[in-house]
DNA sequence: ACCTGGAGTGTAAGAAATACACCAAGCTGG
DNA sequence: CCAGCTTGGTGTATTTCTTACACTCCAGGT
């Protein structure tokens, strides 16, 4: 079967750069390219794009089918379109960056098609096609994202540590940051609750474990409140 | 002429919301449809994407053709894929915003396709396809940038008073400034050069003119220093 | 019992944000 | 030419936020 059509078109594709974060390290998952071009280099995840689906939802499909992740926090990036940024042929892709809590997420089904695997976001391999810009693009959403808006609890698991929290800020922004007044300018929100619970299996005193309030996030984001570390 | 491919293949157009700053009123530019769908109906420009141009190059051209307007700050703001957004086939349309200075680009040169004019952003009439939301998103993205960024003097002249540049942030953000505030607070950056010259041909005192000073904003902007106003 | 390692806490000094009101300059119209 | 109108331009006091900084508490391991 074929599709003909009066005028040229470019194909279009997703790509996803996920982000996840195993302790003090962020990490992006790439997968190895079993054809050419690029055969055998890393890349991110990504596919074309169906006639009968979105862009968020195309993304969401190759992401689950290479790499097994899915019911991750999904927002699209920027969409790439130099001439020749894939040799075959016009491709225009849509890149969109995923957050996902390494913990919950930890074996990804490794696809049929395709080696799958985390490498460190600050020592990665050369990437195929434009997907080095791809990435650099998504670090730097990430990072003015994490600033301006509680997405970073993306990555931790459900209850977490005001510890855990502070080296999640300090692991993406690249900077150290204060304890005491870190946790002075978060707990002032109000947006964490208190679970009463706390950590097991640690050899020191163990730290009480948080949780995000969304209910409440959304509702002060009505009144104009801005999140803001 | 004709061309064939394997898999069928969304169309591709880009789309344009061009905002201007006339006095206390935000505008932005719509053309008037002369074809079906929505014929009549205003909308934002744009056009079909073709094989040899970036989207952004496709921007630059459609604009410049259906409204005669050139060499304006253009940005990308995200890409539309909702599967009935055209009613004629399967689109996907990645929308930019731009910013021009409604004095040195006046006159819109009237396209041969379309009539094209300037609304009030606050007061628009409905617009064809899903342009509504393009343009809800645009102004979203408008009113954070400015926060942040310093892009409103794209909206200025070259040379503009204190009071010009204030009421455009009361105009976007569409809140009230405290005067004294406002001027410390801009004037600490050190971004804005005095010209020297004042304004002429007003029947009150007039003000000194500014510039905003590019060059060294570019220069602290390596160095980490954020524009936030 | 004691060591280790992270958890948890307060304060003082400086910087920034906010709220607020009057005189100056230049043109206009009588 | 003078009165009045319109916008330009300026300072200060109060409060809030930011920053820098060091010790005790607690639990598990040895």
């Amino acid at each position: 079967m074929a599709f003909t059509y009066q005028y040229a078109r470019a194909a279009l594709t997703v790509d996803c750069v996920v982000f996840g974060l195993d302790g003090g390290d962020l990490k992006i998952l790439l997968i190895q390219r079993k054809l050419d071009p690029f055969r055998g280099q890393w890349a991110l995840p990504g596919g074309f794009v169906e006639l009968d689906e979105t862009l968020e939802e195309a993304a969401r499909r190759e992401l689950e089918e290479e790499t097994g992740v899915k019911d991750l926090f999904l927002e699209q990036l920027y969409s790439f379109s130099d001439l020749d940024r894939d040799p075959r042929e016009r491709v225009i892709s849509v890149a969109y960056y995923a957050l996902v809590n390494l913990d919950e997420h930890p074996a990804i089904a490794a696809s049929d098609a395709a080696q799958v695997s985390w490498f460190s976001a600050f020592e990665l391999p050369p990437l195929a096609f434009d997907h080095g810009e791809i990435f650099a693009m998504a670090l730097g959403r990430l990072q003015g994202k994490l600033r301006y808006e509680p997405v970073g609890f993306e990555l931790l698991p459900q209850k977490f540590t005001l510890a855990q929290l502070q080296q999640l800020y300090e692991t993406v922004l690249n900077q150290a940051l204060d304890k005491r007044n870190f946790r002075r300018k978060i707990l002032k929100m109000g947006l964490l609750i208190e679970t009463g619970e706390r950590q097991r299996n640690v050899s020191h005193r163990a730290a009480q474990l948080y949780r995000f309030d969304q209910a409440k996030y959304e509702a002060l984001k009505q009144t104009g409140f801005v999140f803001e570390l």
